[in-house]
DNA sequence: CGACTCAGTTCAAAAGGTGAACTGACAATT
DNA sequence: AATTGTCAGTTCACCTTTTGAACTGAGTCG
């Protein structure tokens, strides 16, 4: 059997990784994009620490993918929204759980939404940009690069 | 603005993130999809420390992502390789490092991998399985279940 | 006035990650 | 025959991160 060998295939899932990952973080991202937007919503949800959750926020915010607002003066109150780039991220974490729900057996209820385009109930697939077939390990090769 | 409220959303995110939620495992399993296997070389790839790297392999192993196997008696010798739950968690990393590319500039060139089916490179997107129409949060809904 | 809410910060204890050195089985070289 | 090298780890001492719980502080409500 041929052994692959993707030796250009760095760096951006590294940088994505980076950002996104730790246990807490995507967890944070799927509660935003449910409309979670506060502090403590983030806090009573999660159960993360107080702290952890702090840093998280901040680190989110940081890589632009939370807007932190203050959406009262007095007293002051903060609102963590998601920017483009956040919700751009938030099929990635369909298609994560769908993976889940494919392979991880469990009690658990999966979770679902309704993709209003079709109306029926959206389950993520991750195909090719360019000519819209699943992607599969199998079916992808090194692309030998100039220079 | 109408908050969504996606609170069935829950769980297969959760066990998934349990799997792979920390900095090394999915580049880890970048490694192994572009053919890595033995211990040695996941450790001079990637530079994660040995400790480290044992607990990572043998958690991706416990959860059905790899298979150890024992590819020499004499001497010992194993590889790791990608099992078909594990390969077919590839498309999502290459979802990850889609967005990474659309989002986080950096000097880094990004991966480069040949559709076969298409003969174009390939680039992940993230489709509804049903309509095939590209997800996006904003045509989402809550699916309302009964009980 | 006292109780409550939000959005954190602070602190000690526990857990997890790091690098560097070590083990042990064998193979190849001198 | 002795030394060096490779693979696949383990061990250890140190450092950073996470955790939980308590505390702060600004302001509101009754």
């Amino acid at each position: 059997m041929k052994r692959n060998d993707f030796s250009q295939w760095d760096c951006s899932l590294a940088r994505t990784v980076d950002i996104i990952g730790d246990w807490w973080t995507p967890l944070i991202l799927r509660d935003a994009a449910r409309g979670v937007t506060t502090f403590e919503d983030f806090h009573q949800s999660l159960g993360v620490s107080r702290n952890t959750l702090t840093q998280r926020l901040n680190r989110l915010v940081e890589h632009g993918m939370l807007e932190k607002t203050l959406y009262s003066d007095r007293p002051k109150r903060y609102r963590y929204v998601m920017t483009a780039q956040g919700v751009d991220f938030v099929p990635v974490l369909m298609a994560m759980a769908a993976w889940g729900d494919k392979w991880i057996a469990d009690t658990a209820p999966p979770f679902r939404v309704r993709h209003k385009t079709c109306g029926a109930e959206a389950t993520a697939r991750v195909v090719c940009a360019c000519c819209e077939a699943p992607l599969a390990l199998s079916d992808l090769e090194p692309l030998d690069e100039a220079a």
